[in-house]
DNA sequence: CATAAAACATACTAACTAGTATTTTTTATC
DNA sequence: GATAAAAAATACTAGTTAGTATGTTTTATG
């Protein structure tokens, strides 16, 4: 192979097998070795290619994650139609799209947040960067559909936007705690009673 | 000291020391000799009375982090007066009652909950033992409220809790990815909005 | 095809991990 | 004060950790 295409073939290897490993098992607790051993290549590699642990966690947090949560949650926002319905439908659709996989580990940015966001402050910038961009994107959204008179322009497009964040991250954590999705339709009645408050 | 005592003592100050180191740097990365060193005992004693690190574990959040959530978050909901004013109070100030260590670590249950509920099962139903408490006084209250005429009866209180719980866990943890409080403000902001729905 | 550089492998370090086995010290009871 | 049991200390194991130093192999370029 091609020395460039090779190199990136690598990298990307890695940061997609410790992307998966960091979800299901937390970013502390995989080692490097861990890593390697599912990429089926060595120490020496990763080395290589990454500077140390904490670089590979902030490439995974600002490529994969950011990826994750763009093409879930915040794309859908920028769609056409009336806001207060996009809203309503890319929230529950999301919940009810996710697997047992991702309903067992919850929100990927959500652990890392958790995890690691109080720990070292080149987390917790990479960690803001998405939610700020996710935070601008659903305020966009409710402005847009106060323009449209969908939604009712008293209200504050900023506190709406971070109540919906978190009230999102918040039952992502919640699910771990059971077996069944009861709590996700608990969630999402709760959600669609929000919703309707917004309307003029 | 009496030998009875003693002993007590001295399980109360691991669990103590274990609480707040595992609050402030993570379970799982919180090493047996960590503990030990700030309780100024050694291994020895740590494994005269706990039998595993899991065990420690599992009592802190049966014990420690159950009683914060009590009274933080439980037993204010069950005084008298207008349900929808207990809840503004209740969760607007106990977020603005939190000292920065609080805020910049977040909730010692959600970051349970996002650390290791999704690695062990015991973890798991001790920490929705605490949550379905939670949620249950939740439901009492939303229900007295709609006996007292002062939340709308057409409301699954199930829904509102758990939607309530969600944001609350979710918030804690956004913080800790600011320096400022105004994300709280937000917070509050969006959630008396919330709150205001439930009126008849 | 020689040379250099990039990609990766091997072998190591020093510190840390949960847990155990054994001994010493403290307290209770007769 | 002798004896037993509980509380705690000491010393250890076997495994894991991030990172390094030094090799070998592969690819690019003259």
């Amino acid at each position: 192979m091609e020395q460039k295409q090779k190199s990136e073939f690598t990298k990307q290897l890695i940061l997609n097998e410790s992307f998966k490993l960091f979800y299901k098992n937390g970013f502390k607790t995989t080692s490097v070795d861990k890593i390697m051993k599912t990429t089926n290549l060595t120490k020496g590699a990763f080395y290589h290619h990454y500077k140390s642990k904490k670089e590979l966690g902030l490439e995974v947090i600002s490529s994969k994650i950011q990826q994750r949560v763009y093409e879930g949650m915040i794309t859908p926002l920028y769609q056409d139609g009336n806001a207060l319905t996009i809203l309503k439908v890319t929230f529950s659709e999301r919940l009810k799209s996710f697997s047992t996989h991702e309903k067992q580990h919850g929100c990927p940015m959500n652990n890392f947040i958790n995890e690691i966001a109080d720990e070292e402050e080149a987390y917790q910038l990479a960690l803001k960067r998405i939610v700020e961009e996710w935070k601008a994107a659903l305020i966009y959204l409710l402005e847009r559909g106060k323009k449209d008179h969908v939604i009712n322009t008293t209200i504050s497009s900023n506190a709406v936007a971070v109540y919906l964040i978190s009230s999102f991250e918040g039952i992502r954590g919640v699910r771990k705690l059971y077996n069944d999705d009861s709590v996700l339709d608990d969630y999402i009645l709760g959600l669609s009673l929000y919703l309707n408050q917004l309307k003029p």
